[in-house]
DNA sequence: CAGTACGCTGTACGGCGTACAACGTACTGA
DNA sequence: TCAGTACGTTGTACGCCGTACAGCGTACTG
């Protein structure tokens, strides 16, 4: 197995340990050298500093002082050290504190929130969660978000549909984001340099005729854009169209 | 390295694979026991077959027949193998004809196609792709979902942010459905008996009082799709939201 | 017909997650 | 007080991965 996913593992322990419930804890045995914070602490450290795919349970047990194994005393496998990763940074998010605003104003500031959260933690876009890791940091910004719908008129599910896609959308930007400074990392090519190699030979072969679309608007936009992608911009457009679009449920069932 | 992401390696390269450039056929030597869309093809019935993961070195080879190594002769590495299964599949991708009918609809039809295109090979929602595989059937594609936005009235850019935007979305959708998708297969737990054994452990920290938001949402959204989590829901959800805000734009263009 | 460019392959390296058994420690119950 | 036992820690090892490299045979070139 190679988890860059969440724990594929027993539910029930997964929950106990992001909860931090003291019955996981055992009382017989040598003391623990560490405790699970540490251990969370570590791989998201790493995280932070070299991407997610640094996190390897060697790696972590390195910057740890401590043999790989003992890390299984703390944690089932990999995939639940990844649920902990992100249930911690979730923990931590600050959350401001738009009370009295409308609610327009504090969903794009819960958007906001999260994308911040992605720009300290670039690999927390990417964790691929196979089942939502329930923390109490996953909870803790759940209600939160919530709550920036307060009172905008809409009902109990029609508020979790526009949290989810909100927050599936500002994912997905901030996941292209981190693919694309991963690539100039890890290719040393930046943008301008990918594009005076990969470009003379893409217009042998590309027919202006043959795709006028393509070739006119996406030249426009590399234009506009300084580049062929820009995410900060996507993020941005995207968002105020997904805004526009709440604003246009709130209004129909304000009218009904 | 471990790329489940795609290539990092010489551009032109890549480009010119993926046009299959006939420079980069060689006249010397034996006999080629294949050819480069065998190896692609080979690739993605595996992907369709058994996921991502299991597209290795090794078992393409496998399936045809090779030894792992004689692949290198036809691609660089696994990187740009990626690209080329996104661009084949992207390539083979039916193309609605809606001429005639309003942008909204033709914009909607793009989305299902994508959406049908996930279905087929839910692999292609989760390939990093750190540069955009300016392929054949990339384009292919983008020329035709550009020209959905014929005549709405908004500019190049405008038309490009917008198609990047629902792209973005459904990926990003089809990425949730795959992996809950992949959560069962793996764990041979289904949604039911996650929670089952996930939510005794959760109600007894759970307290209804200090998330009364997430505690009642989350119970009525639960009940609302039968599930936590329901992807082809929230796709449907949100791309209604995004086409809504798509129209705020086009109304406030045709205004102007 | 020699030279050479190239396809194919076996072996090998360094990495990964983690199973397993050995060993030592600290608590439990008699 | 002193076994007995539960448990933390560790070294070794297995089976995967991507792919570098060198050897070998083939088919084209001059």
């Amino acid at each position: 197995m190679s988890p860059d996913r969440s724990s594929a593992g027993d539910p029930a322990r997964t929950v106990a340990l992001l909860w931090r419930d003291p019955a996981a804890v055992p009382r017989r045995g040598p003391r623990r050298a560490l405790d699970l914070d540490a251990v969370v602490a570590a791989a998201v450290a790493l995280a932070d500093a070299e991407g997610l795919e640094a996190v390897t349970m060697r790696r972590v047990a390195d910057r740890l002082g401590v043999a790989p194994m003992s890390l299984y005393t703390y944690v089932p496998g990999k995939g639940e050290l990844l649920d902990l990763m992100l249930d911690a940074v979730r923990a931590a998010m600050p959350r401001a504190d738009t009370a009295g605003l409308p609610w327009q104003e504090r969903v794009a500031a819960v958007a906001a929130e999260n994308l911040a959260l992605y720009a300290d933690h670039p690999w927390a876009a990417t964790v691929s969660t196979l089942r939502p890791p329930l923390g109490p940091g996953a909870i803790a910004r759940y209600e939160h978000e919530l709550a920036a719908f307060d009172g905008c008129g809409l009902g109990d599910v029609e508020v979790d549909d526009c949290l989810t896609a909100l927050l599936t959308f500002v994912r997905a930007c901030a996941r292209d984001a981190a693919a694309a400074a991963e690539a100039v990392r890890d290719s040393g090519v930046d943008d301008a340099g990918w594009w005076a190699a990969a470009g003379p030979v893409l217009a042998r072969h590309l027919d202006p005729g043959a795709f006028p679309r393509a070739t006119r608007i996406g030249a426009a936009a590399g234009a506009a854009h300084g580049s062929a992608h820009d995410p900060v911009h996507a993020h941005r457009f995207g968002l105020a169209r997904l805004l526009d679009g709440f604003a246009a449920l709130v209004e129909a069932r304000g009218r009904s």
